[in-house]
DNA sequence: AAGTGGTCTAGACCACCAA
DNA sequence: TGGTGGTCTAGACCACTTA
């Protein structure tokens, strides 16, 4: 089949063609050219466009399925993924009830302001040392009871402006914010987890004695094109509640 | 095309041709029919023992091999996958220096015997009340410094006579001693990490003070079908190593 | 009824590997 | 050279959704 080239590109002239419409259609969506929500081409017309078969584009899709970047849906078609409740619990929040449920925790802002980035924030960011951040503080309530002192730190510059009227109206689930207002989607996140002693700060958030054992979990939340554009240090009380990993 | 069932059966009359052939495949592994790193029928063989075509046996393999339950090799052929040490390494242990990098720990077994399944053995195992149990305590080292106490709980009726002469000559990788010597082959595991204080035990066998906090992590390990075969509670001192967890 | 994704087939050609 | 998996195509038919 002759390659049509009917306004799409394939990024490389190297490798198999499904990797390059893959590619191409991740650049597409990274660039806003396709936003979170939005439907997509049917795979015919991607075919068409990209110049190659409709087989082809399955393949790229069903791996960017697989990904959860696109969600596909017999009858209806594919389209961008978007950050619901369902995606926040079951793909990015990992702290089980000992009786193995799962709730997403109600979030109180402490506080919201801005800083210049420390040292620690620039180099996870990957910021210009004079960067402004945005800090948010707030606590997270599971079973009623403040199980998790979180600190969330963001790059002034993707987040102009973000919280700062009204801080306490920060919604429970930050991503959707970030996709809807500012365009930004988390696609993955890396967690760093250890086992830190709480203190002052802690024992007052939390309400348990300075020394408790606490989880700490910091996490870096990144883009599809892979750059950081969330940090944020969870400490939890885990002791009627545990993070859960699955390996397969 | 005909279905030719020269051998094999596809197990339910339901469902898609793939998924059929998919699980009949995962049957005949879990059940010993085709054992750990030996090679199986190419595609070609496969569709005519399951009367499909190639391009529907393909597409039940790449599902086993994105589940690491198969490994293909262009020009070789597709092979059962087997617990190699970078498998350990890489899949089944996540604790990284703060630099990012990660070893397989040395281990020191400490003890290994035999008792009567807890009440929380039995359970997370799902054995009779009456069943027992190998317990082995070992320290596992890294950076030449001891920094997870383990105890490792194994049913006695799946790893008969295991460590029993020569407790000391257990060795590091458990995962590949269990799929040579018993055939058991672990496939996917459950972590629930936890923030502990270290007791008596933890401090001596880890040479922090008591009440450090430390990483707990009871790791539930599962063969194909899904039968519990390993549990595994693992204390570590995170003051210069964390857990790593990556969501995508 | 028309449009979408989901499954399945048949066959071509390529890349890699071992004898 | 022959066998393996890897890619790509073209087309048939099914299942689901919406109008």
């Amino acid at each position: 089949m002759a390659r049509m080239h009917t306004g799409l590109r394939l990024t490389a002239a190297t490798g198999p063609l499904y990797v390059r419409v893959r590619e191409g259609i991740v650049k597409r969506i990274a660039e806003g050219h396709w936003v979170a929500g939005h439907m997509l081409p049917s795979e015919i017309r991607l075919g068409q466009e990209f110049g190659v078969s409709q087989g082809t584009v399955r393949k790229a899709l069903d791996e960017l399925a697989a990904a959860n970047i696109v969600v596909r849906r017999q009858g209806k078609g594919t389209f961008v993924a978007t950050h619901t409740h369902e995606r926040a619990l079951f793909h990015f929040f990992h702290l089980n009830r000992d009786d193995g449920t799962r709730e997403l925790p109600e979030s109180r802002v402490l506080s919201c302001r801005r800083r210049r980035a420390s040292r620690l924030d620039a180099a996870r960011l990957r910021l210009p040392a004079d960067a402004r951040v945005i800090v948010i503080e707030r606590v997270r309530d599971l079973m009623a009871q403040p199980a998790i002192a979180e600190t969330v730190i963001l790059p002034e510059a993707r987040f102009p402006g973000l919280g700062k009227p009204h801080a306490r109206d920060l919604p429970n689930t930050l991503y959707q914010l970030y996709q809807e207002r500012y365009g930004v989607t988390v696609a993955r996140a890396v967690e760093h987890l250890r086992a830190v002693a709480a203190d002052a700060a802690d024992s007052r958030a939390l309400g348990v004695p300075v020394g408790t054992p606490l989880l700490e979990i910091e996490r870096l939340a990144l883009t599809l094109d892979g750059a950081p554009v969330e940090l944020r240090l969870s400490r939890c009380d885990t002791a009627e509640h545990y993070y859960e990993s699955v390996i397969e």
